[in-house]
DNA sequence: TAAAATGCCCTACTAAAGTACCAGTTTGAG
DNA sequence: CTCAAACTGGTACTTTAGTAGGGCATTTTA
């Protein structure tokens, strides 16, 4: 980027008006740093590829769309339910995805209800005999 | 050097140029918003879970003694390993074999130890790649 | 037989997990 | 545009889980 040349441009003229210039140049870099770059995070929404995060080595694993869909279970609930899988803690899951720990508790909890069990080794037993998890 | 001059120079100057520095401030704040949003709108990123899990689907299954006397786990503490991997709490679990739920308790805590886990659901994947339980 | 180990149970906590209910925001389909 | 679903976050709980420390009885075993 040609950034650092344009501020050795401006260098020289703050010479008389050198607080608001300062000031402006400084405002406007970080304007236009700050809009560029929640712009460029804000695009890959689109691009983003809807690959399989799913790790999971297990041979012949598939994430069977039929029986997530037929429960109705989200693309975000199951995401948690494998880290709930995973032995991670509620906190860590939310830190992992940077979620609030109150979303995740919501998240397992509708997941609860739409495996149809009462704890979280249930959940994790439950989702595994029925091939929707690893 | 007058001190006090300087400072008199400089309120005129915040005074005389009120606008670009309003500019300033507005311009640095939209940056912040735009750097949030960004960030905001980059977490939803998806979450991986890099660590391959290898489970072993049982199939025969046995208990591997050498495992259990290896890792120090009883007979009992065994037991209880079980039924928590069925997804049974400590209350079912105490109900289940009569005894106090001050004892699973005892037990499971314990069992954390020896499989150096600290929730049951790392217990119950811990115990699973080791082979020690279906 | 004396010393470990095991099993059982307890009090008294702290920490997670889970539930219920609400509400604002996004997003996708119609 | 509008509506519904999905997503996110929250308060205020109740319930389980888990920890720390101890006591006491019954096996094992050195």
């Amino acid at each position: 980027m040609g950034v650092a040349l344009k501020l050795a441009e401006y260098r020289l003229m703050v010479v008389d008006h050198a607080v608001e210039l300062y000031g402006a140049v400084v405002a406007v870099i970080f304007a236009i740093a700050g809009i560029a770059a929640g712009q460029k995070l804000m695009k890959p929404k689109e691009v983003r590829v809807e690959v399989p995060v799913h790790i999971h080595i297990p041979a012949g694993y598939k994430p069977d769309d039929a029986k997530l869909e037929q429960l109705g279970i989200s693309k975000r609930e199951y995401e948690i339910l494998e880290l709930m899988a995973s032995g991670l803690s509620n906190q860590e899951i939310a830190s992992k995805m940077f979620l609030s720990i109150h979303t995740i508790k919501t998240h397992i909890s509708n997941l609860f209800a739409k495996l149809d069990v009462k704890r979280r080794t249930q959940a994790v037993l439950r989702a595994r005999e029925m091939g929707i998890i690893n």
